[in-house]
DNA sequence: CCGACCTGTCGAATCGATTCGGTCAAATAT
DNA sequence: ATATTTGACCGAATCGATTCGACAGGTCGG
C-alpha cells in the first residue's frame, strides 16, 4: 500500500495526493475530501524511508547514552525520558546509541548512514572525541554538559559550581562551620568528568570565600560506597555537621549509615546537594536540594531543532541553575 | 557523497560497488581492492534511507517503553539497556517509542510508516490492544510479559508465580510460619498487570500447600509507600517474620523503616523476593532473591530476529525462572 | 475579444541504494 | 575450429515518496 494505490483509488495522480498531505499546493476541497476518505479507509501513512530519501531528513534524532547503561543514575534516566517525550511531542522519533569508548559502531552507523537529523550527546567529558567527530561530519548536535573548549558548540548544562556554592552558602547561613562535599568517584574526576570537576571547584571557592572548613571526599556511585563514605567521615572528621553531595547513587547508602548510627537529620546533620527531584523526594527525610531540572530534555530537543533548522546560526547554550528546593534535610547547626 | 561518487572515483559502475559491499556476486580481487581503497579514503557508508527503501527492511527495531518513563524500575531500566546493547551487537539500531495509553502517535508512526523491522513491547497488560494492533499490522513482535491469551504470539516472561512460590518454600524451610507478600500497587492489580496477578496467585498457592499463614499487601511503587507498608505490617501483623516482595521500588523505604524500628535483618526479619540483581546487591544487607535475569533483553532481541527471519514459524516463548541467589537477608525464624 | 493571470491537476525527474538481465572477452569443451 | 561455459562488469529498472515545470480551463482587465 503506497501513495500510488491511494492515487488510483481516488482517481487522481500521485502528486495530488502528496500535495493534499503536505498542503504545499492548493488542492480543491472536493478532491481533498475524496483523497482523505481513501487515506482514512486504508489507514495509509507515507513510507518513512522513501520520504527520508527524497527529503533528505529522517525526522529522527539520535540520543547517545553511556554504554554501561546499567549504571544510569536517576537523573540521567529522567533526562532520557524527557528527551523521548519531548521528541514524541514534536513528532520525532528517537534512535538510541550506546556508545562511549570503542563501542562506536553504532555511533558511526548513525552518523555516516545519515539515519538521524541531529544528535543529543550526554555524559560529555572535558575532552571528547565524539564532539570533534560530529563537527567534521557536519551533523547538528547538542551536548549535555560541555567540553573544555565549548565555543562553537551548542550545549546545555547544569551549573554545578554555582549550585554547590549555593548549597554551601545555605549551610553557612544556618551556622554550619565544617562542611563536606561528597563528590563522584576519584576515577571520574581523573577522567575529566565536568560535573565532578566543577562541583569541586565551586565548593572550594565558596568555602574559601566564607572562611569555613571544607572537606572534599570522593565516593563511588553506589550505596555501599556511600555508607562507607559516611562511616569514614564520622571517623576522620567528627566535627562535620553538614554534607553537600552531587552523588545521588550513593545517597541510599549514606541514608542507611546515618540511620544505623542513630544520627537524626537534620538535628545532628544537614544534608543537601544536587540530585534528581524524585530522588530528593523519596529520601528520608525529603532532601533540601537543587533539583536537576527535568525540563532539560525538552530544552535539549528544542535547541537541537533550532540547530537543525538554522545550522549556521551562532550556537546557543544554556547553563541552568535551578533553585534550591527547601525540604526537610537541612537545619541550624547544633551547638556542641 | 553516494555510491555513484565511489563508482566514479574507482572507475567502475555503481552496481559493482554495491556487489563489492554485499558480496552477492563475484568481483575481481583487483577491482575490489580499488573500490575498498576509495571507500576507506572517503569514509563512505550507504545511505540508510535509500537502502531501507530498496531492501524493504530498516535494520532497526522498535522498543516500546511505558510513557510515564520516569517511573521505570531498575529492572525495567536494566532490560532496556540490555536490549539496546544486544541490538548494537547485531548491528541493529533501536527506536524508542513511549506509549501506553493515548500517546500512540509515535507507536502508530513507527508501525504504519514501516520505520522498524520488528518491535519489542514491554509492560504488557493481560488485555493489551497494542498486541492486536501489531497482529493486524503483520509486524513481527515480541512481548515482555504475556497477555491473557498468549497463543500465537512470541513472548518472554519471568515466572513470577513459581519464583514467589520458591521464595515461600525457602522461607518455610527456614521455619517461618507467617509470611507476607508485598506486591505492587492495588491499581496495577486492578488493571490486570500480569506480574502482580501471578505473584499473588503463586503466593496463595504456596501458602496453602504448606499450610502457613499468609498476608498479601499492596504497596505503591515508591520508598514512602514501602516504609508505610512496613509500619502497617508491624502494627497489624506483629507475628510476621518474613517478607516476600516483587516491588523493588518500595524496597529502600522498607529498609529504612526496618532500620528505624531497630529490626535486624535477618535475625528478626527475613526479606526475599524477585528484584533486579543490582538492587539486591546494593541493599543492606544484600538481599537473598531471585534476580531478574539481565539477559532477558538479549533473548528478546534473539527471539525477535528469529521472528523477522521466519515470520511463519510457530511462535516460541520463554518463561524464565532464575535461581534464588543466597545472600544475607534470610535466616532461621527466631523463636519468640 | 484577446492576452495576462490564477487554480487545480498531471507527468516526469529525482533522491541513493539494490538487483536482474545482458554483454563481452577469456577459458574450456566438443 | 567452433560451440559453450564462465567470470567480471555494466545498464536500467525499481523501491515510494516529493517537487518542479507544464498545461488545461476559467476569470479578469483593457
Amino acid at each position: 500500500m503506497n501513495i500510488g494505490e491511494i492515487a488510483r483509488r481516488a482517481g487522481v495522480s500521485r502528486s495530488t495526493v502528496s500535495y493534499t498531505l503536505s498542503g504545499k499546493r492548493a488542492v480543491s476541497a472536493e478532491t481533498r475530501r475524496r483523497i482523505q476518505a481513501v487515506i482514512d479507509e486504508l489507514g495509509y501513512r507515507p513510507n518513512a524511508a522513501a520520504r527520508a530519501l527524497k527529503e533528505g531528513r529522517t525526522r529522527t534524532i539520535g540520543l547517545v547514552i553511556p554504554p554501561a547503561s546499567l549504571r544510569l543514575t536517576q537523573a540521567q534516566l529522567g533526562f532520557v525520558a524527557s528527551v523521548v517525550e519531548a521528541a514524541a511531542r514534536a513528532d520525532l522519533d528517537v534512535l538510541l546509541s550506546p556508545s562511549g569508548g570503542d563501542h562506536d559502531r553504532s555511533f558511526e552507523r548513525i552518523i555516516t548512514g545519515r539515519r538521524v537529523d541531529g544528535i543529543i550527546l550526554m555524559e560529555i567529558r572535558l575532552q571528547d572525541e565524539r564532539v570533534t567527530r560530529l563537527r567534521t561530519a557536519g551533523l547538528p548536535f547538542v551536548t549535555i554538559g560541555h567540553t573544555a573548549n565549548p565555543d562553537g558548540t551548542c550545549w546545555i548544562d547544569v551549573d554545578y559550581a554555582t549550585l554547590v556554592a549555593r548549597c554551601v552558602h545555605h549551610l553557612a547561613d544556618l551556622g554550619h562551620q565544617t562542611i563536606v562535599l561528597i563528590n563522584r568517584s576519584a576515577d571520574m574526576i581523573a577522567a575529566g568528568y565536568g560535573p565532578a570537576r566543577r562541583a569541586a571547584s565551586g565548593f572550594d571557592e565558596a568555602i574559601a570565600e566564607l572562611g569555613l572548613t571544607g572537606v572534599s571526599l570522593c565516593c563511588g556511585d553506589d550505596p555501599a560506597a556511600g555508607a562507607a563514605c559516611l562511616d569514614q567521615l564520622r571517623a576522620e572528621h567528627p566535627t562535620v555537621t553538614a554534607i553537600v553531595t552531587i552523588n545521588e547513587a550513593a545517597l541510599p547508602g549514606v541514608g542507611r549509615a546515618v540511620e544505623r548510627a542513630g544520627i537524626v537529620v537534620p538535628r545532628d546533620l544537614s544534608i543537601t546537594g544536587v540530585v534528581a527531584r524524585q530522588w530528593a523526594e523519596d529520601h528520608h527525610p525529603p532532601l533540601t536540594a537543587a533539583d536537576m531540572p527535568t525540563e532539560m530534555g525538552t530544552q535539549a530537543v528544542e535547541l537541537l531543532l533550532e540547530r537543525i533548522a538554522t545550522p549556521d546560526a551562532p550556537p546557543r547554550h544554556l547553563l541552568l541553575t535551578p533553585p534550591i528546593s527547601l525540604r526537610a534535610s537541612t537545619g541550624r547547626a547544633s551547638v556542641r
